[in-house]
DNA sequence: TTGAAAGCGCTACCAA
DNA sequence: TTGGTAGCGCTTTCAA
């Protein structure tokens, strides 16, 4: 692993200087030949400019960190595989933090920004606590924050709106003929819990209908907990619809369905959320409410490349409503 | 955003040279006064050093780099998730590098390594070149390749034996009690494709069974795929057993069986391979083949530290040997 | 133990 | 247009 040539031996083999190699690599010079001679002089050497030297110089990395809890979560999966393509095209690198929903390490990225190894960062945040909005009054580097912030907080933010998305559900299944809509939902205590459970709610009232305490039903967002969850639901009462919190819930209640005999959707119709892959991959495949992943993640990376462009506006909101996925989990009603 | 205090601030602050100041921080001073004195200072002046001084000074980054086609496939999801938290324990930053399954993209990556801004590689080649094997002939830092290699290459390097996992798969179909085993492949000229292929057959022969060219279907390594080579085959013979060649074409499979009434396991046995969170939340939960991807990852980023941390012998190269995890759709015989 | 100073490899200013 | 040179912010050697 012997040392790599520097800017300084291509600058002997050519017999110029260094300020002459450095411009001719970044064309800043208009002699075709310093040019010519300057890159047969780095092909003889071997030489690859040195990134850490350069950003010292310039001050900028050339990097960008996505920070959330963890990349196994499909939302999060589909905005990396939109971001890391949109942020490789202007030439960055893309630095993954997975926080495993600690507030202490979401605390410390924030941090760790003023060490300036990234010149901006995506950062997801489990929840907002006023630890947060401290850091992220004057950052290191240009933030953008993809969830709920609050109003005064002057940072870039996308955001979805999963209360308005549990309503769309819950009125395409009434739509659908459903009277007795059954909820599974995650931990209560959690954002998500908290927003879905409410458009829920909202939507039951919209159509006109009672919240029943025995229709709703509490476990983790994941499916083993949404099968037991819909299995208590069907030993205590009837049921013509399922809404899942995600689509891991709503998977797990259509097995839960299936065991008990009930066939999907004409005997009862199911519907999730956050359009996953699992939506499409289920049988039937999975009616679920898209809560934008994959836009929130392209919109965010295109507010810190503005940033880092230097725009300089006020900080920017922007919402992405969500939208119903129809599939064959659920009955579709033509007007 | 003002420019951020460097250690000359601290130095002034503290009223000593920047020296001290180095040393009381890197914990290279015996003296507890200036030690505080200079902690006081930083917190003053509200100092948090440069990574990218610190790197060009120490000739290292503290970041290590993973590149593979798609951070969307679940085999390599499932090696960032072993691999960033083991990273991360070391202190090492991960920068993910996606593809596409462009081997120009890999070659890149390869090359860029020179410009020094990662102190290590994990790659996954889609396929491996003479161009690959040229540019690891000599790489400006350690890389560890997770995939096939010939053997001359000399890098540290972890595989499987998808071939071997395939015939695992038959054989336990075989013992379930199947006799007419079709095989749903993914393109045939690909490298997975082709050893799963060679398994399958193995497997067959092992069994004393032939391949009987109506049992075979290829389409592409997907649901939709998987599902309408399993009609075909229905249409035109008989089965008692579907091995898909991933976990996807397998769900598939079990979609298409399901829509011609046939039961699982009863009528029909399925296995796939991969074994992905789909084959634990499909329904019911698939039989499939683990390639060990967790594993594979996990022992890479080790391999790669043991480099980082010094490590001289010679190339080392694991293989993980596939293994079956058995659930509801397939037949379980006890011995 | 402390401080001065020499770089790490590069960019960009300033003179020539 | 070119070359010398001053840093970017840090670590570490060398004297004091």
């Amino acid at each position: 692993m012997s040392s790599r040539p520097t800017i300084h031996q291509v600058a002997k083999a050519a017999g110029v200087s260094i300020s002459s190699v450095s411009r001719a690599l970044n064309g800043n010079t208009s002699n075709p030949e310093m040019v010519a001679k300057v890159r047969a002089a780095v092909k003889q050497v071997g030489y690859v400019p040195s990134a850490v030297a350069q950003s010292l110089k310039t001050q900028q990395t050339g990097q960008i960190a996505f920070a959330m809890e963890d990349i196994g979560n499909a939302a999060y999966l589909a905005m990396v595989r939109e971001i890391q393509p949109r942020l490789r095209e202007d030439g960055y690198r893309l630095l993954l933090h997975a926080t495993a929903a600690d507030v202490q390490d979401e605390i410390d990225v924030l941090e760790s920004l003023a060490q300036k190894y990234v010149d901006g960062l995506i950062l997801c945040p489990i929840r907002v606590t006023d630890r947060h909005i401290e850091a992220l009054r004057s950052p290191a580097v240009p933030v953008v924050v993809i969830g709920q912030l609050p109003d005064h907080v002057g940072v870039d933010n996308v955001r979805t709106d999963s209360r308005q998305g549990a309503r769309l559900a819950v009125e395409h299944l009434y739509a659908g003929g459903a009277r007795r809509i059954a909820f599974v939902n995650g931990p209560a205590d959690t954002v998500p819990g908290h927003a879905r459970y409410a458009g829920y709610r909202e939507g039951l009232r919209a159509c006109g209908l009672e919240v029943d305490e025995l229709l709703v039903e509490v476990g983790d967002f994941q499916v083993a907990a949404g099968q037991a969850a819909t299995e208590r639901i069907l030993a205590r009462t009837d049921v013509d619809a399922v809404f899942g919190a995600n689509d891991l819930i709503a998977l797990g209640a259509m097995h839960a369905l299936r065991s008990a005999g009930r066939s999907i959707p004409g005997d009862v119709q199911v519907a999730g959320m956050d359009d996953t892959t699992l939506a499409e991959t289920s049988f039937p495949p999975l009616t679920s409410v898209s809560l934008g992943s994959r836009e929130r993640g392209g919109i965010a990376a295109e507010m810190l490349l503005a940033r880092l462009h230097g725009g300089t506006e006020p900080a920017q909101r922007v919402t992405v409503p969500p939208s119903l996925t129809v599939r064959q989990s659920t009955v579709e009603v033509s007007e």
